[in-house]
RNA sequence: GCGGGUGUGGUGAAAUUGGUAGACACGCCAGACUUAGGAUCUGGUGCCUCACGGUAUGUAGGUUCGAGUCCUAUCACCCGCACCA
């Protein structure tokens, strides 16, 4: 009787489908659990090594969850629209439903594979028009809403509608453009189109012109990450800024609740970091300074007012409205010439040269409000045209770029620091008294700060003002491979689409190439485009698709009620599920994903569909799993190869080979000359008999033939040992490279622990005999700490505690019923078929699946003596065994007359000994 | 530049509250069984030293009876943001 790993992990597998062992039901006594992982995109490449780290943490989670009494919601799913399909589409022809559907069932066989616990009759893919129904439904909850900042909270634009035509907006200012304003009579003057306009200011879901990256050689618009500075990633053509109508979602209203909402979830300072950052909330104030001799003014946005006595000058963004009408006729050609300049420089000249210091004089002056100073007006493209008011007042005492400016201009620096100033650098501290500045000089700056905005705003000249670098979200992508936008635009105006008419499903096409200027490849299909419609009007579909975030940014929801045909999720089920308990993926979603469901969440819950406002309580970032390449040796022009330790006597080229040939470090010479046509005469030069390889850690790439996929392991070791290894390999959130070999170990163990209950000769081992202490001891130690560690998802201990159990039981050669079957259960998380297997074989009918988790009992644990360790001034000399009831003077006593200690000594009276009951002992001479 | 993280044997790592550094594995060395072993088992393995002992958690200080753990400075690597006023 052997361990059969690969009969009886199909074996269960089979049987855990037929028996529908993962099935959820949305109602139970028992507290729930949900377990999340973000979902995967199915590439082409399918799945390696690297990707399951995950998912399997999640895994073993989920089940422990099961086994301590939860109804644990664990479901699987695909993010199935994105870019790498449709590209593959423009280069192959096929279509991307089609690749999709292959990749997906690549995925499922690989992820069905390693033995997960997901209820896959909750599977959901995003590409589905089943699901994106539900996402163009959202889609149009977010159109037909607006954020009241009064309440805070997101309301239907009806009530909006009602506002206006009773009040105006004048309680309502228009975060799409803060100079509108109008009164209830202009509103209820204005026409539908008019109104419409103002609506759309203050829609969540809205739509606005914005510069998308446009690369006329490829007739496309491109993604962010397909612009690699400032040229197209495939071909490496220019790209320019286009402006055109896009969607957006007003996520800048909900900025500040989305950095609240960072104090009440469990994610890694980090990830939270990562996502202030973002937001980026700044306080401050807005300050008018008028324009020397003339009507103009300009509003500058500053986090430093009580630095308002040290501005020497003022920069305006070279995009900012107000510069060709302050322009002096002197300095007209200068700043013609300037803007010209900034204009032609690219996107990556400008990433490229940040320390550049540019800029040029407009001629014109402002003045201080405060000493009637004036002040140059400078351009220069450091000033950023979209963040704050496009204008800032510098103070090149306090801020390094503003001193670089001032320098570099000789613009001669005001100094309001004192001795905190030295002339060569800013000092941009906000802890000190203010010099040299009127009737703020010698106040605390935080203090000045306060005094400064008041009277910034009694004497009406500006006001306290927070700014956030966060931007709105643009979502709409010209492309295909996406979810259509149920909007039909009449005469040019949006309209929502009935939903009772939804899905509005993508239609088929044969050609992916996109539409004129820009658009995405649905504009090509007229007569999906253009709608019936009245003589002398028009009716058009949107031909944009919404971003991949889009599926993704509430996917979460669906998985609690994925066949309701009714709503998104029903109300009693979300409330029943609420928030994903531990969500588990990886870091590079922390400001995409991570936001953007976020804010879903909060409008779902502000619209009353959802009961909690974050969606997910705890986070965990799962480590990237490196590869571990080999590399072997060529002596330079011959096909002879030499091994990593001789390689210092030749000139060699490094060559990456392929991990699957090479056993730990030794080469697979035969297997070598197989692999490719080229080195299929290659000569080896060995050292004791063997080709040893060079390594290098890198990331797991096809390109670097790193890659080991999760099939191979499967096959080789089974699943339980790759879900181990996996997690032994250490902690979860750690990056760390995958190496082959050490899998052996954890396979070993395996072998080890069958043993305990079954024998090759003998068969089964198990008897039925009352344990000893000491059996009851590492039984209950190891319950105690598999129990600690899963909880805390710190896999990798619980992993060596089963080794050291599983030692120490084979050093006790005990094969108690009582004893093993308990550890069975606590084993089931991490290696369940195995479990299954010998649950089944030690004589239980039912499955261990929903076994009870064993109790720890401490009375089992507890020590009545202890090997102190005893140090000499903190050094490390001997240990001696103590009882545990002693007196601190025995303990004295017998530390003090021990023959080791004694010598140390040297005859002297020792100064004091410490002692810690149950830790060590610590003599001080 | 700013923010975050990580530095411990040949390798992956452990040390949960300051209390025996290197658990558990891989690799390596020696041995047993074996026709054979890339199976299995036993023992050893941070470094220096025959040994007594010394020394060791990136580096340099500090606090403490005692520091991988706390504090200060510094270096290296990784991740994120990058002219945000």
């Amino acid at each position: 009787m052997e361990y059969n790993f690969r009969q009886i992990e199909r074996k269960w597998q089979q049987r855990w489908v037929d028996t529908q062992a993962y099935l959820v039901s949305n109602s139970s006594n028992k507290p729930k659990c949900y377990v999340l992982d973000m979902f995967p995109y199915p590439s082409g490449a399918g799945l390696h090594v690297g990707h399951p780290l995950g998912y399997i943490a999640s895994d073993i989670y989920a089940r422990f969850k099961r086994l301590k009494g939860f109804n644990v919601l664990h479901p699987m799913g695909y993010d199935a629209f994105g870019l790498p399909a449709e590209q593959y589409a423009l280069e192959t022809g096929q279509h991307p439903a089609v690749t999709t559907a292959e990749n997906i069932e690549t995925f499922r066989k690989q992820l069905d594979n390693i033995g997960f616990c997901y209820d896959w009759s909750r599977k959901i893919q995003t590409s589905q028009p089943e699901y994106y129904k539900w996402t163009q439904q959202i889609f149009l909850q977010l159109f037909d809403s607006w954020y009241n900042r009064h309440a805070a909270k997101a309301e239907p634009i009806d009530l909006l509608v009602r506002i206006f035509e009773a009040a105006g907006n004048h309680h309502h200012e228009c975060p799409g453009d803060r100079s509108i304003r109008f009164s209830a009579e202009t509103w209820n003057e204005s026409t539908y189109e008019q109104q419409q306009e103002i609506l759309m200011q203050y829609r969540l879901g809205y739509l606005a012109y914005a510069e998308v990256n446009w690369c006329p050689a490829l007739g496309t618009v491109l993604a962010n990450d397909e612009v690699i500075n400032g040229v197209s990633e495939r071909g490496g053509h220019p790209v320019q800024k286009k402006k055109m109508r896009q969607w957006f979602l007003r996520i800048t209203e909900y900025a500040d609740r989305l950095l609240k909402g960072l104090d009440e979830i469990t994610f890694s300072d980090a990830m939270k970091d990562m996502q202030r950052n973002w937001i980026g909330k700044s306080q401050g104030a807005e300050i008018k300074f008028n324009i020397a001799g003339s009507m103009e003014s300009v509003v500058v946005y500053t986090t430093r007012p009580d630095t308002i006595f040290g501005v020497d000058f003022m920069v305006l963004a070279p995009e900012h409205e107000l510069v060709d009408g302050i322009t002096t006729d002197e300095q007209a050609e200068a700043i013609t010439a300037y803007k010209e300049y900034v204009q032609s420089r690219s996107e990556r000249e400008r990433m490229a040269e940040v320390k550049l210091i540019t800029g040029c004089f407009t001629g014109a002056y402002a003045v201080n409000p405060f000493d009637g100073r004036k002040i140059p007006i400078w351009i220069s493209e450091y000033v950023l045209a979209g963040y704050g008011t496009g204008a800032i007042m510098a103070v090149p005492c306090g801020d390094q770029r503003d001193f670089n400016f001032a320098n570099h201009f000789s613009i001669p620096v005001t100094n309001i620091l004192g001795d905190a100033f030295d002339g060569k650098e800013a000092n941009p501290t906000k802890e000190g008294k203010l010099f040299n500045s009127d009737f703020i000089t010698g106040m605390e700056m935080k203090e000045a700060m306060e005094a400064v905005t008041t009277k910034i705003e009694n004497l009406g000249i500006g006001k306290r003002q927070i700014n956030y670098r966060m931007r709105d979200a643009g979502f709409s992508r010209q492309r295909y491979w996406g979810e259509p936008f149920p909007i039909v635009f009449r005469n040019g105006i949006p309209e929502a689409m009935d939903v009772k008419d939804l899905p509005l499903e993508l239609p088929h096409v044969e050609h992916y190439t996109p539409g004129e200027d820009g658009e995405g490849p649905l504009a090509n299909i007229t007569d999906w485009v253009n709608l019936p419609a009245a003589p002398g009007s028009s009716l058009r579909r949107e031909t944009n698709t919404m971003p991949g975030y889009a599926g993704s940014s509430w996917y979460f929801l669906r998985y609690m009620d994925p066949h309701n045909t009714e709503t998104f999720c029903d109300r009693k089920i979300s409330d029943y599920w609420g928030q994903v308990d531990l969500y588990i993926g990886g870091t590079e979603h922390a400001v995409g994903h991570l936001l953007y469901s976020r804010m879903w969440t909060k409008v779902l819950f502000d619209l009353g569909h959802i009961g909690f406002e974050e969606p997910y309580k705890k986070l965990v970032n799962q480590g990237m799993i490196q590869g571990s390449s080999r590399l072997v040796y060529r002596v330079r022009g011959t096909n002879q190869f030499v091994s990593a330790g001789l390689r210092a006597q030749y000139e060699t080229d490094e060559i990456h080979v392929d991990v699957n040939i090479v056993d730990g470090l030794e080469l697979d010479t035969a297997a070598f000359k197989n692999w490719r046509q080229d080195f299929a005469t290659a000569q080896f030069i060995l050292e004791n008999g063997k080709y040893i390889c060079g390594t290098l850690t890198e990331k797991m790439s096809k390109r670097l033939f790193n890659t080991v996929n999760p099939n191979v392991i499967v096959e080789k070791f089974g699943a339980d040992t790759f879900r181990m290894y996996e997690m032994f390999l250490g902690p979860v959130e750690q990056s760390k490279p995958w190496e082959t070999k050490g899998i052996e170990g954890v396979h070993r163990f395996l072998k080890k622990f069958w043993r305990l209950f079954a024998d090759e000769q003998k068969g089964l081992l198990v008897k039925d005999e009352a344990p000893t202490p000491e059996e009851l001891k590492v039984l209950h130690n190891t319950i105690r700490k598999i129990e600690e560690d899963t909880e805390r998802l710190s896999f990798n201990t619980a992993v060596s505690t089963f080794m050291i159990c599983v030692n120490e039981l084979t050093d006790l050669k005990c094969n108690k019923k009582a004893v093993l079957e308990q550890l069975l259960v606590l084993l089931t998380p991490y290696a369940p078929h195995v479990s299954e297997e010998l649950w089944a074989l030690i004589g239980n009918s039912g499955s261990i699946l929903d076994a009870p988790f064993p109790v720890f009992e401490a009375k089992h644990v507890t020590e009545s003596a202890k090997e102190y360790p005893v140090s000499v001034n903190g050094k490390l000399r001997t240990t001696i065994n103590i009882s545990l009831d002693a007196s601190v003077e025995d303990v004295e006593k017998i530390a003090l007359s021990n023959e080791v200690i004694q010598r140390w000594l040297e005859g002297k009276t020792p100064k004091k000994v410490i002692f810690v009951k149950g830790k060590m002992i610590n003599v001080v001479i």
